[in-house]
DNA sequence: CTGGATGCAAAGGTTTTGCACGCTA
DNA sequence: TAGCGTGCAAAACCTTTGCATCCAG
C-alpha cells in the first residue's frame, strides 16, 4: 500500500507558508521562512517535505530557470514568467495563453502533461527600463 | 568589443558531436562522446565550450526536468518530449504545436521567449506498455 | 607575441542521505 | 507502541573557477 503520510507540525507550518507567499521561493527561501516559525527546523526536513507535499499533489515544483527548484503553492493551472531584469517569478492565468496540440498524440508520442514558462520583462522593470 | 572567441579543436570537436546526435546530451555525456576522440580534454573544457557555444547561439541549452542541463544541436525551432518511462528526450517539430497569446505584453508582461516541453511516453514505451 | 583556451584540481552551491532520537496516529 | 519524521552532519552531484601553461590568430 501507499506510505502513510502524517501530519507533523514541520510539514504543515511548511505548506502553510508557502500557501500565503507568491514569490515562488526555493527551497533556501522556505528553510528561512519557516525557520521564523520553526527555528530549530533542519533545511533536510524542509526539502524532504517540499517533496512529500509535491508528491501528495499539494504543491507544485517548478524548474523556472535551470538554477534552484522553485515551489509553488497554488496548484491550479497558471504559467509563469520569470522576469530577466529582475529575475522574480510572476504568475499569469491560464486563460491569457492558448495553446493546442494533436489531442494526446503529438507526432507519435502520448502527451501526459507540458511545462510552459515565459521569460520577459515584468511591468516594474518594463517601465523603470523605458524611463 | 564583444571577447573574440577562437576556434580550437576542442571547441571544433564539442559543436560537430553534438550535431551528430539526437539525443540532448549532458554535459558529462558529451565529456565522455568527446573523450574518444580528444583523450585528454578536461570536464571544465567541455562545460565553458557548451557555454561559449550557447552564447554563440550554435547549440542550445535545454533545461528538461530540474536535473542536469542537456543540450542541443539543432537550433532550428522545435519542441521536446521527455518520456517518462525511458527518461530520454525526443524532438516534436514546431508545427505540430499551436499556441498563442497577447503578441508581446501577457496580463502586463512583456514576453521575450518562451519555453514549452512536453512529458508523456515516446512511441517505443508506450508500445511496449500495451503489450 | 598576446591573450583567449586548456587541463587539472579545488571550491561552490544545491539537494540527498545515514543515523539515532522524537513524535504522530 | 510502531514506524514515519526530524535534526544534524556528511556525502553526493553538478557546475564553476583559479592558475600555470598552451596555442590560435
Amino acid at each position: 500500500m501507499t506510505k502513510e503520510h502524517r501530519i507533523t507540525r514541520q510539514r504543515m507550518v511548511i505548506l502553510d507558508e508557502l500557501r500565503k507567499v507568491s514569490s515562488h521561493p526555493s527551497a533556501d527561501d522556505m528553510y528561512e521562512i519557516v525557520r521564523k516559525i520553526l527555528p530549530r527546523i533542519s533545511l533536510g526536513t524542509v526539502y524532504r517535505n517540499l517533496e512529500v507535499l509535491t508528491e501528495m499533489g499539494l504543491i507544485r515544483k517548478l524548474e523556472i530557470n535551470g538554477g534552484v527548484m522553485r515551489f509553488d503553492g497554488d496548484v491550479s493551472k497558471h504559467y509563469h514568467l520569470n522576469c530577466v531584469q529582475c529575475g522574480k517569478v510572476f504568475d499569469i492565468p491560464e486563460d491569457e495563453v492558448s495553446i493546442q496540440f494533436s489531442s494526446d498524440t503529438v507526432n507519435g508520442f502520448h502527451v501526459i502533461d507540458y511545462t510552459l514558462n515565459f521569460v520577459g520583462l515584468c511591468d516594474k522593470c518594463n517601465n523603470s527600463k523605458s524611463a
